[in-house]
RNA sequence: AGGGAAGUAGCGCAGGCCGGUAGCGCAUCUGGUUUGGGACCAGGGGGUCGCAGGUUCGAAUCCUGUCUUCCCUACCA
């Protein structure tokens, strides 16, 4: 935890917000609530957009793109989906401008180019898929289909923030179809434990795998699954969500199949998504107060290399020894930058790469060079060393792979302490203020107790977790029997 | 939509109560000296003070209207 974080929201909101602004991964655009990712912040989508591309392929999918606009009819042929999504839509209703007769110069809408029907600019691509997958799918051959897209939507949220809720937003949505509710469920499932495996493994955050309860699921889904993550001021944050359609978007788009025995029978389905909300959680799980601190696997940049010198001669010559130390790095695959410019001096640059969160910096200075060393900086614990310049090859993959594990240890460190068990009401409030963070405790199991919660306290129910023991007890607010304990926190 | 705050140089802000030619820090440009943790000196450029009215000899400042943004509630990946 950062020694800057308190409690109160604001601060850490503008901790949150200077860290991406100052780490140069986004900034505001002109256009409300849009943001502007910048090349080192797309870099870094783009690693993470890499690997997870990888596991679905790896996993039997293909990607396909499917247009951003959705008419209308089509939106609200899925009814709960539609009603859920309602009030966040951004819709086209002309084609066309013109000049303003009244104001050279201006433009304004023509109101002659009307569209017939409205476009809305998805918030999600169901609709415009299960329209395009009725016309696919005739027989228990044509499935499944396991498509995936990469995408941008739209959802007009009144409060945004960088990364975690912006108007617009860069994500993968997978799409598929199945020809039973077993393969349909166990695809969900599976798809979850590949985002688990992605944001663990790679960005180096701990996530508990669980079901959402019915206040919390997705408009038109009939479970589903997420992950949920701990950030370092106590609040959750879901990481990914992975739905079991059921048949609701089969029946809303007449999607039917025949199968074996020639019986006709609605296709059950499944969708799935992270997006670049999982930047925001990375900034907000590992950042400290000299900047962000990336995951080795996933940073744009692992090493970057400083170099310190008096003269030409002793550049010219440290310019040498590094050129030969990046084509070794780089020949084992490492991504290696060397910040050569003679604008700025080392502090300053130590600094600057600190706040880009890079995992790794070397220094070349003349003096240390003379005896054949080289300083080692890791930026997760700040620890200095110097080592010898010929042992670097070996040393940095080993280091980069030490730096990703105590990462994720600390974090999940973080995450395992700030789990509690709570039995009473007055101990659920007195938690949520004092030691925020996930809490285990005993529900009723009715969307009414869960909306009361909620309105006391802030909190919601994050998730049933997959693996939940069962144990009797009483529900906190209505002492009502309860079978299992959920996971309550304030979330994101 | 309800409650609170703010709009002045690219960014961050002061000035406003008490009207009198627009200020500071960072950034930027020029010249020079520097370079092992955000260098220093000197000089320069950049603003119709959110917008529209009003009061006044004179408005960033006072008055009225208006627009925008941010924060707290509601919604949400």
């Amino acid at each position: 935890m950062s020694k800057e974080i308190t409690s109160r929201a604001e601060d850490y909101s503008q901790w949150y917000n200077d860290l991406i602004i100052k780490g140069e991964l986004a900034d505001y655009s002109a256009v409300r609530g849009c943001m502007v990712i910048k090349p080192y912040g797309y870099g870094l989508w783009e690693n993470m957009r890499d690997v997870l591309d990888r596991m679905f392929k790896d996993t039997g999918h293909v990607n396909a793109y499917f247009p951003i606009f959705v008419p209308k009819s089509l939106f609200e042929a899925e009814e709960k989906n539609a009603e859920g999504f309602a009030k966040e839509c951004a819709v086209v209703t002309h084609y066309r401008l013109k000049t303003d007769p009244d104001n050279k110069g201006k433009l304004i809408v023509d109101p002659e180019a009307k569209l017939e029907e409205e476009l809305v600019v998805r918030p999600t691509s169901e609709a415009i898929i299960w329209n395009t997958y009725k016309n696919w799918i005739q027989s228990y051959r044509d499935l499944p289909i396991l498509i995936n897209q990469w995408a941008n939507v739209v959802r007009w949220e009144m409060r945004t923030r960088l990364f975690l809720r912006t108007a617009e937003f860069l994500w993968q949505e997978g799409h598929t179809a199945h020809a039973t509710k077993e393969e349909a469920v166990e695809e969900t499932v599976k798809m979850l434990h590949v985002y688990a495996d992605f944001v663990e493994n790679y960005m180096a955050l701990p996530v508990i795998k669980g079901v959402k309860s019915a206040n919390e699921r997705f408009a038109g889904a009939e479970d589903t699954y997420c992950i949920e993550a701990l950030m370092q001021d106590g609040k959750a944050l879901q990481a990914g969500t992975s739905h079991f359609l059921g048949q609701n978007f089969a029946k809303a788009f007449d999607v039917k199949f025949s199968d074996q025995e020639n019986n006709l029978d609605y296709v059950w389905a499944t969708s799935w998504g992270v997006s670049t909300r999982l930047i925001g959680a990375l900034v907000m799980a590992h950042s400290d107060d000299e900047g962000l601190i990336l995951p080795p696997r996933i940073a744009p940049i692992q090493v970057v290399i400083v170099p310190i010198y008096k003269g030409e001669e002793q550049k010219a010559m440290i310019n040498e020894k590094v050129k030969a130390l990046m084509a070794d790095l780089k020949a084992k695959g490492i991504r290696v930058k060397y910040d050569d410019a003679d604008n700025a001096r080392p502090g300053w640059k130590f600094a600057e790469w600190e706040k880009k969160g890079v995992p790794v910096r070397l220094t070349f200075g003349a003096r240390d060079l003379e005896k054949g060393l080289v300083e080692i900086a890791r930026r997760d614990t700040g620890a200095k060393q110097s080592e010898p310049l010929d042992h670097l090859t070996d040393l940095i993959p080993v280091l980069l792979e030490e730096i990703q594990q105590s990462i994720f240890n600390k974090a999940k460190d973080f995450r395992d302490s700030n789990i509690r068990k709570v039995d009473t009401w007055e101990d659920f409030i007195k938690t949520l203020e004092e030691t925020p963070g996930f809490i285990a405790a005993h529900w009723d199991g009715t969307p009414e107790t869960e909306e009361k919660i909620k309105e006391l306290s802030k909190a919601t129910i994050r998730c049933i977790p997959l693996d939940n023991p069962l144990e009797e007890g009483k529900c906190i607010l209505t002492g009502n029997p309860s079978k299992q304990r959920v996971l309550f926190a304030r979330a994101y």
